[in-house]
This record gives structure tokens, C-alpha cells and sequence, in this order.
DNA sequence: TTAAACTGTTGTCATAAGACAACTTTTTCC
DNA sequence: GGAAAAAGTTGTCTTATGACAACAGTTTAA
């Protein structure tokens, strides 16, 4: 039930055994559909996500009602609507699920509880987010200056699970063009 | 000498004076000129800075020789060139002085002591990451889909201060656009 | 103080990308 | 399995923005 999520945080931290097993008793077993909402525009979202299978979106959607993907998660990984989590204010993004998915879930007091009573599991949290405002920022440097092409260009050598795992509706609002755009780029290469 | 500082600490936890003054203790003044280049390109950067006065920009210099700035940091913030400070590897942002500054740098190693002694310092540290993972990730869905037009009034509204204090050249480089197109719009407002 | 360097403005022109629409292909789910 | 919906492709037209250049204004530093 819980090897991958094992997986994942011993491949964060070195742990005991029964830490572990503590920290993986938080969490629990969740199915989703397709197109299952975790979190919409103006709830507070009280959960984290590890994903044992499937894949989970996080967006925006702007004035003009078109949408920015924040970012993907696939397999071993997690995620959450991160800023409404922290903040505990009512979201502006959607969390929800590209494919149906196999998750588990930890609650938001459970999450902060581990946090600060278990220093491993607390750095399994740092490292998250290090690692998340390292890939918010690469993505700045090298989506806001580039041509449309050079960003497909680069998502096809820096992240290709996407490109053959999503689809192109949702990487183009990954890389901040239209399908149509995406489409012509795609039929340049 | 350390006012600010322990203000900014004060500012993020509930800290007791003896800790303060044990934190406050690695951090060195250090002036800076102006265009002082803090981390180049190639180099591991190895501090950390809050700035007391004065206003420093981490950047990257794209393919065409462009560059797009990942983000400013003024009075009574921190910051460093974080990617290569946390992962330790050859920088690929510079980190500059736009004005003669003054700083308190703390260098890796006794910044992690910290970090790992003194749960409070952990704790400020933690909220920089969570801080600056939400600016970015707010800047990803601000920038990528908007019009230039929309990115400017965007920072006018959240983000004044860099009108006011920060050159042009810069501020375009922040919002992804050429300093001419940045001109135009502005005459258009 | 003054020359040099840098910054910002404005113009023209070229081009990448958006808007919209028509159409085809694929996927979904009853 | 098949109807309906969604996703993807391709075309035309328009527009925002980049590239480049000339110039003016400002700052810097010797």
C-alpha cells in the first residue's frame, strides 16, 4: 500500500523503520476519476497529494478565461494547491486530476503535525519546496524570454514525460501558448 | 548594527534575545558599490545576504545574450543566488548590487549550523523557500499568459516599488519584454 | 567639469503568436 | 458499439512585440 510513498521519502531522508510507518499512517488511500476536482477556485485546500499512480494538474484561470498550468505532478510526487495550503486562504487554482489516479491523502493538521514533531519528515517538506522554487524559477528564465519554439524545444529535452503523457491543451497552457499555436510549432519541428 | 535584521527575524517567529544575538553573530557586514557582482556565472555561491540598504538582482543571460531577472530584492529581505546555494553546483544567475548597499552575509556553512541547530532560524529559512516558491509561482501565471500591457499594470499594482526604485532596463527584464516595448507601453498608460 | 558611457524614447519594419473558424481525428462513456 | 464531446490541426487575418537604429537625456567617474 504505502512502498512507493516509503520509496519517495527514504529517497528524500535516511529514516528508522518505525518513523516511517508513522508518518505513512497519516495517510490515506484516495481514487480519483478523470477530471476530479481536489480543489476549486475559492476552497481553502487542506490537503497534500502523493500520486502512486496517475497524474494531477494545478491551474490558474486569468481574465480572459484561459488557463496557466502551474505546474504537473506524475507518479511519486507531490503535490497540492501549495499557496491556498500554506496561506490557508481560498484557492485561485484548481487541483485536479488529468487521468484517473491512485493517491494518498494527508489532511493539513496531520501535515504540520509530522512536520513538527518528526525532523525527517519535516525536511521531506523543505526539500519539496526547495525543489519546487528552484523549477518555478528555471521556468521563469526560460519561459519569459524564449520564442514559442524554443520553449517546445525545451520541455522536449528538460521534461519529455510530459509532452508524451499529457495532453497538448495542457502543455500548452504549461508553456503559456494556444493548442493552435502549440500545434503549428509541433508541425515546424 | 543588527536591527533590521533582528527585526526580520522577529518579524517571521517568536525568538528568545540570547537566540537572536547566537544568529545574529554569523551574519558580517559587508558595502557593496554599485554593478557589485556578489556571484557570477560559474561560480558556487556560498552566502546568504539580507540587505540593511540598498536593492540587489539575481539574473540569468539567455542564448541570445539577453537576460531576464529572476527576482529583486530590496530593504529587509534576503537573498542569495538560491539554485546554486542549495544545490551547490556552478551558478547559472548572477547575483549585483543595482545601488551601493549594505549587506550582512552569512556563509554556507554556518548558515546550515543554524538551520539545523536553532529551530527558529530553520523556521525563518523555511518561510523564505515557501515565500519565494509563491512569488514565483504567482509570476508564472502573471507573466506567461498576460499581454505586456497587463504585466505592467500587473507590477503596478503588487509590485510599485520596483517602478519606482528599479531602472527600466531592469524592470523589462523582469517582466520578459525589451526595455523599448516597455517604453512604448509605458507611454501608452 | 566634462567627456564618455549608459539609459530611455521613439520611429520603422518584420515576424511570432493570438483570435477565430472550419474541419478531422480521437476519446469518452452510456 | 456508437453517439456525442473533446482534442487536435490547419487556414486566414490581425496585432503585439522584437530587432534595429537614431536620438535625447542622464549619470558616472576621471
Amino acid at each position: 500500500m504505502y512502498t512507493e510513498l516509503e520509496n519517495y521519502i527514504k529517497n528524500c531522508v535516511a529514516v528508522e523503520d518505525k518513523e516511517l510507518e508513522k508518518i505513512t499512517s497519516f495517510f490515506k488511500p484516495l481514487k480519483t476519476t478523470r477530471n476530479e476536482m481536489l480543489c476549486n477556485i475559492g476552497q481553502v485546500c487542506n490537503h497534500f497529494y502523493f500520486i502512486k499512480k496517475g497524474c494531477l494538474r494545478l491551474y490558474e484561470i486569468d481574465d480572459k478565461g484561459n488557463d496557466i498550468t502551474g505546474y504537473f505532478a506524475l507518479e511519486n510526487s507531490i503535490i497540492s494547491a501549495n499557496t491556498s495550503f500554506i496561506l490557508q486562504k481560498p484557492s485561485r487554482d484548481c487541483l485536479v486530476s488529468l487521468e484517473p489516479s491512485e493517491l494518498l491523502a494527508i489532511g493539513r493538521n496531520d501535515f504540520y503535525q509530522l512536520v513538527n514533531t518528526i525532523p525527517s519528515f519535516a525536511s521531506v517538506y523543505h526539500q519539496f519546496i526547495e525543489f519546487a522554487f528552484i523549477h518555478s524559477q528555471m521556468r521563469i528564465y526560460s519561459f519569459l524570454g524564449m520564442e514559442g519554439i524554443d520553449k517546445l524545444k525545451w520541455v522536449m529535452e528538460h521534461e519529455p514525460k510530459l509532452l508524451s503523457r499529457i495532453s497538448s491543451k495542457a502543455v500548452a497552457s504549461y508553456l503559456g501558448m494556444t493548442n493552435s499555436t502549440l500545434s503549428k510549432l509541433r508541425a515546424k519541428l
